[in-house]
DNA sequence: CGCCGTCTTGAGTAAGTTCAACACTAGTGG
DNA sequence: CCACTAGTGTTGAACTTACTCAAGACGGCG
């Protein structure tokens, strides 16, 4: 960890390309983002719309761009509809900690939202597609349509929950342990949205990227890598990773997934 | 850590002591919860009666009981009205991480209620004082009082926030500074509800559990604390802690407050 | 072709864990 | 009232582990 070096991010001098966005419920019923929401709650079509109505633009945000940078005004949430991302935060000993990996149907700014400067910086590793929309819209969305809120706060304890194993694999979970949690977990999430094929993924993330997350050096990622791939566990080709055996690597990663209850306002 | 001992918490056989609760505007007004609920958005007399009536009973827990355990149904939820806890969970090799530690404020059973079970295990430390609330009661208010559901969803995103430091803290700081960071974060979080004196705060948690939080062992907490105190940082007299530096404390726990932004539907 | 980012490997070192033993305190039951 | 127990704080020594630093290989891209 070179204290000198230039995160990927830090070149705030993104070009970001706005449209007009021209929305429709159509064109948002197949997107990460509502499909996620609807794992949650029941959405009706006029709430769909009303999130249709709320979004602004389109950006596409180059690879290796900032989103949101940590300690700037934030007054937009954005809803990712492709792409990878890291949310992180650079620390004075110029260390960086990875908070978690920002991947389809997840909302960046949401925290940076409701406090008024953004808390960490989120940063695009490929291009990716986001749509935006302003705080005010958002808020106004929330008060017409209960059950969108709602929705969105389940997805906030549902992040919670995520950072929460994140946490408690960093804490107590041996190297090996951690790097197992870690492809398993990607492989999940991909897999919720549609984005992984059978026991294959693709993870544009460089071991080093892998080590700030995890609170691990490159060279040591690299090493629990090589020992996952003797153990038979996994195999990488050309930037994409196959699992082997999925069984032993979630034993392994003490990977537990969390079976999500559907609550909504018409069960009253 | 070893594996074989018993977490407090774990004698499950806690006796509850429920009481027909009677809780009108005024007696919540103090209300720890309330205070924080009201520092995030404006609750209007209407908003508040709406928490009264949804509370459903006061519980008084003994010490070193559990209050949620994980993986076990949790259609409730709790407000903690008075005392310590933490919430954590204990992992197949046995070692525990603390997630949190819970404070009066805080809510209890959230992430739980939203999941069909627990996810983690709330144990209080302290006698805990808590206001129950039944899933259905909650998610009937939050259809009823929009701005309570915002001010949760507020409190939610808080609740990430101090997870992502604590996040943070574990990935990328050394454990002297883990230790001086946790120590800031207790007096800063006692203060907002008006649990410490001055620069004084009483700590009934073990340096056991501090190292459990951490992800330290017990004897290197130890080891750091004796630091912070030959440092003229802090002392320690009879279980309260006095913070001698807050300034050069916080500097070296890297700790960063997070200021908060209020919103609310009427300023639309 | 040369460059840059990434992957890979090795050796030395600093760091924190583990294990073990003891002091001290408070609570408990005889 | 005292002995006993359990939990906690404290310290030391040996050991393991992962980091740091450094150097080289590989591969894509200008």
């Amino acid at each position: 960890m070179t204290a000198a070096r230039r995160w990927p991010g830090d070149n705030a001098s993104a070009t970001k390309i706005p449209n007009r966005s021209d929305l429709d419920r159509s064109a948002l019923l197949g997107h990460p983002f509502v499909v996620r929401l609807k794992s949650y709650v029941d959405l009706t079509n006029a709430d769909i719309d009303a999130i249709a109505r709320s979004i602004e633009r389109t950006l596409v945000v180059p690879k290796k761009n900032s989103v949101v940078l940590e300690g700037y005004q934030c007054a937009t949430v954005h809803l990712v509809k492709q792409g990878f991302g890291i949310r992180y935060k650079v620390l004075p000993n110029g260390k960086r900690q990875i908070l978690n990996v920002v991947l389809p149907g997840d909302v960046i700014g949401l925290p940076g939202a409701l406090f008024n400067r953004a808390l960490y910086t989120v940063a695009s590793m490929t291009v990716m597609t986001l749509h935006t929309m302003s705080l005010d819209a958002f808020t106004q969305m929330a008060r017409a349509t209960p059950n969108v809120l709602l929705a969105m706060m389940w997805l906030a304890e549902h992040d919670l929950t995520m950072i929460g194993d994140h946490l408690i694999g960093i804490g107590r979970l041996t190297p090996l342990e951690r790097v197992a949690n870690f492809i398993f977990e990607m492989w999940i999430r991909l897999h919720s949205v549609g984005h992984a094929v059978g026991n294959s993924i693709e993870l544009p993330i460089s071991q080093h990227v892998i080590g700030d997350a995890l609170g691990l050096s490159a060279p040591h990622v690299n090493r629990m890598l090589r020992r996952l791939k003797d153990l038979g566990l996994i195999a990488i080709t050309q930037g994409s990773l196959f699992i082997k055996d999925a069984e032993e690597l979630q034993l392994l990663g003490r990977y537990k997934s969390h079976v999500p209850a559907r609550i909504s306002f018409s069960r009253l």
